[in-house]
DNA sequence: TTGCGTGCAAAGGTTTTGCATGGCA
DNA sequence: TGCCATGCAAAACCTTTGCACGCAA
């Protein structure tokens, strides 16, 4: 956390979603294994810590259904910013993949000039299928 | 309405959201329109027609943020896959635009091509600031 | 000591559900 | 007549907020 007190809950939430790479997770998800870790974390506190991880850009947040929670994933601070990386999540595998592409560095211009809307590649993802998932249907 | 019985509040609503096709409506708004114009329909009810249009295809629904509202859009029975619109929501004011647009059919396609990745333009939002706040800001 | 962080409980907002009533076929 | 649709109110849920207390610096 770059928070500007450095807290026990803050040390175990960071470490929980950094063990959880990859995948994502829920703030439900997070209060129970806190709970059953012996280290319970009021909802309300993680949920302030989610949303200013969120703001840092080290995590990231997703809306799949209005009805279920959102989910949280560590993407870590290093890479992409600056890069213009963005991220396709696949449906079926819940599989997060980064990449790094002119193509979507042309989009992001476009919409720049065209639209006047500047993205913001950290926090958006596109969805779909991904080639496994895909082959996998046929 | 291709339910069981046809009603009037099954017509009004398809009606209104025929009217809007091409943008978006929340339930709320939705019930709001009713109001005024005279033939309120209970929110259970304006949530269970589009609960089953979204079944049948011809709505489509974006959840767009955990805590705003669902977005519903009128797509008729035959075309949306094939008009590849899109949809960016500005971090600041909130405000979700509507884009048909020939530069990200060209991301989809270049997507497919090299990554193997199919997208799913109904799920997927562009996140960033908007030209409003953009010029707000400056 | 200062003031942020925490946790509880309550509030806020959206969506669903139960149930009695109304309306279509 | 039979059964689905409706609407109200209440419930369910996720998330945020207010406030008093605790803890880091």
């Amino acid at each position: 956390m770059s928070s500007r007190y450095k807290t026990k809950q803050g040390d175990i939430l960071l470490d929980y979603l950094k063990s959880r790479q990859g995948s994502h997770v829920t703030a439900n998800e997070i209060c129970e294994h806190c709970k059953a870790h012996g280290t319970p974390i009021g909802t309300a506190t993680v949920y302030r810590h989610l949303e200013k991880m969120v703001d840092e850009g080290i995590v990231n947040k997703y809306n799949i259904d209005s009805n279920s929670p959102a989910c949280f994933e560590y993407i870590g601070s290093e890479n992409c910013c600056e890069e213009m990386c963005f991220h396709y999540k696949c449906e079926k595998c819940g599989k997060l993949v980064h990449l790094h592409c002119e193509e979507f560095k042309e989009l992001c211009t476009h919409l720049k000039e065209h639209h006047n809307f500047v993205i913001n590649p950290m926090r958006t993802v596109f969805y779909g299928i991904c080639e496994e998932c895909g082959e996998r249907e046929k």
